[in-house]
DNA sequence: CGGACAATTGATCTACCTCAAAATTGGTGG
DNA sequence: CCACCAATTTTGAGGTAGATCAATTGTCCG
């Protein structure tokens, strides 16, 4: 069963867990011989809806995604967002009804793993299921950074500090280098992301870039002064948990 | 060694526990002489903070505790609120440096059990370990609740919504019932919770009481109409992840 | 080249904030 | 039991960040 391209999209979740702790010869080679079904999907599609029990997990391998909830009239919050190496729904392992949905931001190439499968794994290897464990407390860590910025920061410094995470979580994977990430989401998305709209964003962002702190042209984001938008959203790194990876 | 306090506390954990999975003779044994410490703390005493690197964890035995972050010029968010049976630090079982601060918000009676049993616990026994990501996988699902709220509704329903969850908590562990909970703490917690100001917290509770929606005296909320708090919060309790626990 | 979607701008509105003071409550000691 | 203190709650007046509504412009792509 020759699935090389799905052998590949492993490798991505074993540099992952190995970011984050140990693992075995016998370890690397059970989560390589995980069964997987890659699939693309376009932007804006769902993957799992609110509702829903799910009975596989997926890792995104290229793209990004989001987790988000809708209310009452239109209106969308988006919770998360994700981008290659994250398993965003991994909570539905032990969370049997789905609480939000999961949706693509940008074409995405996305393997899914049976529930199944990862519970076997983590029976027979309790340090990856601390991994996986760990996963999903950084997870919860980025809520927790994304309620006090909600709750308690202005527009300008909402979208400060988004843009200080999003630059350490793609670099951490070796997506970002040099001030300069992409940033393939609309200026809609990012209003739903910080509980603005999308006509403020724009405002904000348009004064930040009279200010020389950013500048965001064809979907790549580009940091003139690092130190200065870390200044503006009081922006420390600590909860992002980020352990020396591999690029 | 007779702990007799000490194993009385252990057994809420053990109900919280079969709340959520079976467990073992075996296991239930193991929990119930796992080494705790009780101690009582006053009314807003941190118990750990942002920064510490905790060696232990600490159940709830009575009282109230909250999760907070401390930004800028001493604004505070509130990111959980915690009552008998919550293991609020939990997660510093895998993360190891705290990125927020917890504290009681009346005085409280807290069980601490060192981090170096509770990994013997979890590595002896998989199905505890699982309940146990399992408990820090619905807090996150709470932490998305609250993101909704804060990034998409109003004020007047954000409080609508928060009194919802929290009698659905406390009823579920047998300190509610009758549309009647204890709401010990001050409108400047409500309001560092929900992300507002204590004077728009006071006016908005006032608009309530107006609408004989709810009254709340003497740290005691009475709801009035529960089926107008629900659909003016468009509360949908699926998120709390509440299995039917024994009172 | 046309069509759809995204970004941008203008004008106006309002939910919630800020500052400040007064009223109420609950606990404490005499 | 009362008087007093500190912490809360409540109310008032005025301000502002960000929302809403409605075009207009720019961009990408088939």
């Amino acid at each position: 069963m020759p699935w090389a391209p799905d052998d590949h999209s492993l490798s991505m979740l074993v540099r992952r867990l190995e970011s984050i702790t140990h693992l075995s010869d016998e370890e690397r080679q059970a989560i390589l011989s995980l069964p997987v079904k890659a699939r693309v999907l376009k932007a804006n599609q769902d993957i799992v809806r609110d509702g829903d029990k799910p009975s596989q997990c997926c890792l995104i391998l290229d793209g990004w995604a989001c987790r988000y909830k809708l209310i009452g009239e239109g209106k969308r919050q988006i919770l998360s967002i994700h981008i290659a190496g994250d398993i965003p729904d991994l909570q539905s392992l032990h969370i049997h009804t789905m609480d939000h949905s999961l949706a693509t931001l940008t074409e995405a190439t996305l393997a899914f793993i049976p529930h199944e499968s990862l519970h076997e794994l983590v029976l027979r290897f309790p340090g990856i299921a601390a991994a996986f464990w760990r996963d999903t407390l950084v997870d919860a860590a980025v809520f927790r950074e994304w309620m006090v910025g909600m709750g308690r920061r202005s527009a300008y410094e909402r979208i400060a500090h988004l843009f200080c995470e999003l630059y350490l979580r793609l670099e951490a994977v070796g997506l970002a280098g040099e001030h300069r990430c992409p940033l393939p989401i609309t200026q809609v998305d990012l209003a739903d992301a910080l509980g603005l709209t999308n006509v403020h964003v724009n405002r904000v962002l348009k004064e930040m870039r009279g200010q020389g702190l950013v500048t965001l042209r064809s979907n790549t984001l580009v940091i003139e002064k690092w130190d200065g938008l870390i200044q503006a959203s009081e922006f420390d790194p600590t909860y992002l948990h980020l352990t020396k990876r591999a690029a």
